[in-house]
DNA sequence: ATTCTGCATACTGTATACAGTATGCGCAGC
DNA sequence: GCTGCGCATACTGTATACAGTATGCAGAAT
């Protein structure tokens, strides 16, 4: 693992984590599919040793499933997961704004730059991920660090469902006018309105992805042993 | 922590981690103290390989930090951790009761009872486990599980504040009154009124603990190194 | 042809060995 | 006496070896 450029992280595991949970969310691993660990570990370039621990790490943040004696799967694409993940944002998310407060001049102007570059979007992940990222810079300076790793914590579990829905049908994301309003309330300075704005957005992704997964009917061909 | 059931263990590291996990919660491992990973291993009758894997779940529910070449401490008791924590379950526990609508009148009658026998809990640990026992029956018929997984990780986190204060100054645990008053809104159908009163009852339990914070200055003997 | 049984294989779970780094103490130098 | 350097020690981070379990296949029995 020592070509990884600087080793100013000491720590292996962090960064197969880290590689991992990308490698799942991008779909390089496949829902449902079992992790040979030798082979991942030998592709890593690191024994099994850090890369068991990363992937447990991995299962307790949820990308993961373990079976006793089977090893570690990654999570399948369910309607019960997407239901309980898409089912926080609209709860944490306006908390955490309203922890945050009315934006500073600079942040405003860094979201509605954002924003543009949303707009001028054209592939899906370069779409989820400018989204994601306004999303972050709005709640930057809500003072729960917890709340926002949680927040962290979700928006990586969603990203999976808009990856695959976006993939397999040309749906492209279009949030920009939502984002429009909540940047007017708050520029207004209504903070409570923008609140509320930002729970009508987070509740208006959910509906293309539950028509898409609930008829897909079974898992296309993943291991259903998790 | 999500594996309510478990049919069978055949894995030791779980079964480290939840004892680990009882370790720190309770005060059996003090605050801050740094985890030496042969000597708990061998004290547990397991090898330093599952004891690792348990100590980094236990690093990712937030129980543990760790710091590179020097491995995990226990995660010491700090302002910014318990405001982060206790900010928290005023937004979770309404949310979920909300979700998870009124209760069946079996449900109901359990709940009373546990207030009951929290009434007339005589020591810390007692009170703590009752009252946490009656959250957790109050939101069983979420269903959103995830959410659920998070409030049980919270509950454990704030576990540790309320046990250190109760057994340093002799404050006792006192909720069973506005329990009380979420138990008759919940009988009159009133559930937006319970969930305020929740807000409430979870709220109201911040005070002391930060007063006792604030006022006992820098750590006691704990290593301040993560 | 089908089903059951036993064996070979592959992979996980755990233990242990080894290497690299932080830490504390003693000793030299001032 | 005080400070800085260097070595000894202890502990973490990683690799590897070994044991136990699941799985798939082949061959026998029906």
């Amino acid at each position: 693992m020592q070509n990884v450029v600087a080793l100013k992280r000491t720590n292996a595991s962090e960064q197969v984590a880290e590689a991992v949970r990308a490698m799942i969310v991008d779909g390089r691993l496949a829902e449902g599919e079992r992790i040979n660990e030798v082979r991942l570990s030998t592709a890593l370039g690191v024994s099994r040793t850090p890369l068991r621990e990363a992937l447990g790490r991995l299962a307790a943040e949820g990308a993961l499933t373990s079976a006793p004696n089977l090893g570690y799967f990654v999570r399948p694409l369910t309607l019960e997961e997407f239901e309980d993940v898409y089912g926080l944002r609209p709860i944490l998310d306006p908390e955490a704004l309203r922890l945050a407060g009315l934006p500073s001049p600079e942040r405003l102007a860094r979201l509605e730059a954002l924003n543009r570059d949303l707009a001028k979007a054209r592939t899906p992940e370069e779409a989820i991920a400018l989204d994601d990222a306004w999303h972050l810079e709005l709640l930057a300076d809500c003072p729960n660090r917890l709340l926002l790793e949680m927040i962290g914590n979700v928006i990586l579990r969603t990203r999976r469902y808009e990856l695959a829905l976006m993939r397999e049908t040309v749906n492209v994301l279009n949030a920009t006018g939502e984002h429009d309003a909540i940047l007017a309330a708050l520029g207004a300075s209504d903070l409570d309105g923008a609140c509320r704005a930002l729970k009508r957005n987070m509740q208006s992704g959910r509906e293309p992805i539950l028509a898409w997964l609930s008829e897909r009917a079974p898992n296309p061909k993943a291991d259903p042993r998790p």
